[in-house]
DNA sequence: TGACATACCTAGAGCCCCGAGGTATATTAT
DNA sequence: ATAATATACCTCGGGGCTCTAGGTATGTCA
């Protein structure tokens, strides 16, 4: 399965670094605005999006700092690097490809039954 | 992530029912035809498989029968069941779903880099 | 007859996600 | 005032899925 391993599962971080390549983010917004905008699909737990993170920060696909926010609690934004867009358009690619062979795949099944 | 797990690591499930709903198969031909037919993205491997076609027999997904082939060579076939067409649709489903889901989000993200 | 392809199988390792729990602070309700 | 809830971060351990690696057996070809 090789690259595909990786996106399955890697999904996840695709989505992830999707998110932050249009502005930094702190964990827990991410994960409010991926289980709106996905419609409740991608409920991603804290247990899940937390330590991929830091798994991204220590790749350098991102990058972290804290800032306060007006009501006065500190939060920590995430910040993509260049490395980081890099990876996402690798994994956007990798994704297009993988959803298309499925789909060719699925199209050569038997119809429906009734 | 609910159902969308049992899809991510379940798209395996999901395209070998799509195999079987064309014909019965013998394991080593699944293999083989998913790794043409994907254009050698999807190369499963025998640890893989096997275990995935006994769990779908245990369900009840499928049932296997062995016949000898000309060059006598006995093989064990699957055959989709009824249940099993009925898993198939579902998983379809959900695979729409999910994939329309991640598109949604990517289209949402910062456009490719130069 | 030895090497290779076919064809099946299983056990254990590894990876990824989640559940569960912990800490701390701001807001809201009582 | 204070208790409950929401926000916001974190980690550990379990479970599920795939692969690696190994085993067995038979057919084909050199």
């Amino acid at each position: 399965m090789k690259a595909d391993k990786s996106l399955l599962s890697g999904s996840t971080t695709l989505l992830v670094l999707s998110l932050l390549s249009t502005g930094d983010k702190y964990g827990y917004e991410m994960i409010a605005e991926l289980d709106a905008r996905s419609d409740h699909t991608f409920t991603l737990k804290e247990g899940t999006l937390y330590p991929i993170l830091h798994g991204l920060e220590r790749e350098g696909a991102v990058k972290s700092y804290t800032k306060e926010a007006d009501s006065g609690r500190t939060r920590k934004y995430y910040r993509i690097t260049k490395k980081g867009l890099r990876a996402l358009e690798e994994q956007k690619k990798e994704w297009v490809d993988f959803s298309q062979k499925v789909n060719a795949i699925l199209a050569g099944c038997a119809p429906a039954l009734a």
